[in-house]
DNA sequence: GCAAGGTC
């Protein structure tokens, strides 16, 4: 007898491996699987990555076909950066023909079910298998998992496939529905949406509008300006009427004194943060690093993968309940220099964590398992950091701070002020990245007279709304219940690289974001639409529970879609001509580099995908063209080159003129207190990409030019086109002799042969 | 090329 358990990802095959017995770690083709014996049986624990099969079309059409609901599975190695999981299934085949007894032991959620199903079926060639069910990777869950094994949920296997190709015929049809009506106005331009694509733009889309159509409402703001720069606010905080507003300042604007009425003073305690789900470390990460949400996952991935934290893609808030687990981690915590300090009086006094609401039936909240060993890189120390003081706090003092609130008496109108401090530090001194306010007031009593230097009235406005922050649209999603705390950040990535959205610095919906959503509203308004999510959610629990049948539900989407699509083929050109137009007003209020030397029109700076480059906006009228490097970040000057007039783009840390052709590609101008001697004009420090040099200010009428330094520069020989000197220049492609004449003598030879000649 | 969902 030989029993083969599937897991849903190597790290927990390992744990189940050694719950269950002594287990031998081996390999097939580097994919890590556990062999173990246990009651004389022998058990093979093995591993998928997350999903290994993944929808592609039955066939092949051409490209951009729509509608498509011929689906099936293949392999997820068709996905790029997929290629890996090619490696998993080939193991789990071979280590499937050793064993007569199947379990599964996936993550016991509809995700879950599927890919441990998959790997069966695709894998090991069968469709039943024992099914271990836990919520924790205990080895006591483990082991009565095991011993107590129940059977594969077909139902909620019938769900997750209907999950992957309900989101498959909306997303792929819809987004091909809207690159096809890009195309059908001879443009190009890579367009996605879906069920969760679509919400998150509408949120964005409907905030924006919002923005756009704000009318900020004028208030009034009565304050007296006490000794010691204190600030007193009149109780009403807003008058919204102008006329009620003055009287009153009227009545009191000459007051020099006001009597203390009541001093309220309160104490609270407060208690440690919670330690870290995902989603809040990503927003902490965000708000005191300004690391993106998707960086933060990719850089808690690595440092879990080095073993320095806990598994991050968790939505729990409780640390593991083991004491020994916590001891254990601890007890090597106290070994750092700086997180030492606590350790000793949790372990001591045997301090107990809080915990946060959330929870997750998979993993434990973030936690650091271990100390760096060598050396992270500058973000990864920062996000460790995060991890480690809010794991110890946890485990600390609450935090004392007071509270003082003061009403005084002017001419009969109350002012109140306000003021807090920190008694007691408590865990805010290990986790002390939120601010507290530090407000010091003067010890009051009641009926004390207080001077008042002067009374102030202040028109204010209304501001409009605020965008979302990439942070702060993730914990919307969150709190709505699209997309997962592994997607959510990568979803809004998107909606950026489409260029549907900037970040600048909060979210800006551009004119094509807009247009995107104004479109799907008319043609297919459920998939921008939360509500999509509940009802597929409601339907998937259906098909689980065998109330309706898989495939009336997917149908039903079929027959929906394909009804929607036709409109939308019927009005393509429309639609193409609707996008474009905003596509190129967002390009264009985005990026004007400068004017097009051809027609006139405006240079814009596009960005496809992953190439950019210089166009003009009457494109496809008119055809100039620049390319730019691939690397770099670009930023626009708005300076022209002085030698041919073109945009000047700042690429990296150099500036460079766009066009190709010119002769000097200027990176940097630098002023220096020198004479040309041909014209008198002034010498100026140029930084071409050919090295220093020193020009003429007429140029282009003069067009003298110098070395910066001639006897730094080696000289390897005479140029034989004008007699100049040959010095060793470095280009793009490496170094070159060239003239010092340049740009007048544009003569160059491989240096190679230079240093032949020089041997 | 296009989704969303697991995972490296």
């Amino acid at each position: 007898m030989t029993a083969l358990i599937i897991c849903e990802k190597p790290s927990v095959a390992k744990k189940i491996a050694n719950a269950l017995g002594k287990a031998k770690k081996k390999s097939i083709d580097g994919v890590p699987y556990y062999e173990l014996e246990r009651d004389g049986k022998k058990i093979i624990v093995a591993s998928a990555v997350g999903h290994l099969f993944t929808l592609v079309e039955k066939e092949n059409k051409e490209f951009g076909t729509y509608p498509v609901f011929d689906v099936k599975w293949v392999p997820a190695s068709v996905d790029k950066g997929k290629e890996y999981v090619n490696k998993y299934i080939k193991a789990l085949k071979k280590l499937s023909k050793e064993a007569n007894e199947f379990y599964v032991a996936t993550d016991w959620d509809i995700e879950g079910e599927l890919i441990g199903y998959h790997a069966l079926k695709y894998c090991c060639g069968r469709e039943k298998a024992k099914r271990m069910r836990f919520s924790s990777l205990t080895k006591k869950e483990i082991v009565k998992a095991f011993e107590n094994p129940d059977e594969i949920d077909y139902g909620l296997v019938d769900a997750g496939e209907s999950r992957h190709i309900v989101d498959w015929y909306f997303g792929i049809n819809l987004s091909r529905a809207l690159m096809n009506a890009i195309r059908a106005v001879n443009r190009w331009k890579t367009m996605s949406i879906g069920r969760v694509q679509g919400p998150a733009l509408a949120f964005l889309t409907e905030r924006e509008l919002e923005i756009k159509k704000f009318v900020p409402k004028p208030y009034w703001v009565i304050e007296a300006l006490l000794k010691d720069n204190l600030k007193a606010i009149h109780e009403k905080e807003k008058f919204w009427d102008e006329k009620e507003a003055k009287n009153i300042y009227e009545k009191i604007k000459d007051e020099k004194t006001a009597k203390v009425l009541e001093v309220k003073k309160t104490k609270r305690k407060i208690k440690p943060l919670p330690p870290f789900d995902l989603g809040t470390l990503q927003r902490e990460a965000y708000s005191y690093f300004k690391i993106s949400p998707k960086e933060t996952q990719e850089i808690a991935q690595n440092l879990y993968e080095k073993a320095l934290i806990s598994y991050p893609r968790t939505s729990s808030q409780k640390l593991p309940k083991d004491r020994k687990y916590l001891e254990d981690i601890l007890k090597i915590i106290k070994e750092h220099p700086i997180y030492g300090k606590w350790v000793g009086r949790i372990l001591k006094d045997n301090l107990k964590p809080v915990g946060g609401k959330k929870e997750d039936p998979a993993h434990p909240a973030i936690h650091i398992v271990d100390v760096p060993k060598e050396e992270l890189s500058e973000k990864e120390k920062k996000i460790y950091d995060l991890i480690a003081r809010r794991t110890l706090a946890a485990f600390w003092d609450n935090a004392e701070r007071e509270y003082l609130n003061i009403k005084i008496d002017i001419k009969g109108e109350i002012f109140k002020l306000s003021g807090s401090r920190t008694v007691k530090e408590g865990w805010h001194e290990i986790y002390y990245f939120p601010k507290f306010d530090e407000v010091e007031l003067p010890p009051l009593k009641k009926n004390d007279i207080i001077n008042i230097e002067k009374i102030t009235i202040t028109r204010k406005e209304t501001q409009p709304p605020k965008r979302y922050t990439v942070a702060s649209i993730i914990k919307e999603l969150e709190k709505k219940g699209l997309g997962t705390k592994a997607t959510r950040a990568e979803i809004v990535d998107k909606l950026i690289k489409r260029g549907y959205v900037v970040d600048e610095g909060s979210l800006k919906v551009t004119d094509l974001g807009i247009s995107v959503i104004e479109t799907l509203k008319r043609f297919c308004p459920e998939i921008i639409d939360e509500k999509m999510t509940r009802d597929l959610e409601e339907k998937l629990e259906k098909i689980q529970f065998r109330k309706i049948k898989k495939d009336d539900v997917l149908e039903e989407a079929e027959k929906k879609l394909r009804k929607i699509l036709e409109e939308f083929k019927k009005k393509e050109k429309d639609i193409g001509t609707y996008l474009i137009k905003n596509l190129d007003s967002t390009n264009k209020k985005a990026k004007i580099v400068g004017k097009c030397p051809k027609c006139g029109g405006d240079l814009i700076l596009i960005r496809y995908n992953k190439s950019r480059f210089v166009g003009c906006s009457n494109y496809p009228e008119c055809d100039v063209k620049y390319s730019l490097p691939d690397k770099g970040r670009i930023k626009i000057p708005n300076k022209s080159c002085e030698a041919c007039k073109s945009p000047i783009l700042k690429i990296g840390d150099k500036e460079v003129c766009i066009n190709p052709e010119c002769p000097l590609k200027y990176v940097e101008v630098k002023e220096e207190n020198k004479k040309c001697p041909k014209c008198g004009g002034d010498l100026i420090l140029k930084k071409g990409i050919y090295g220093a040099f020193y020009g003429c200010s007429n140029y282009p009428k003069c067009k003298y030019t110098e070395p910066v330094n001639k006897k730094e520069k080696e000289v390897v020989g005479k140029c034989p086109k004008c007699g100049g000197d040959l010095v060793i220049r470095e280009g793009k492609f490496g170094k070159f002799a060239g003239c010092s004449n340049y740009p007048k003598c544009k003569y160059t030879e491989k240096l190679k042969i230079v240093e032949k000649e020089e041997k």
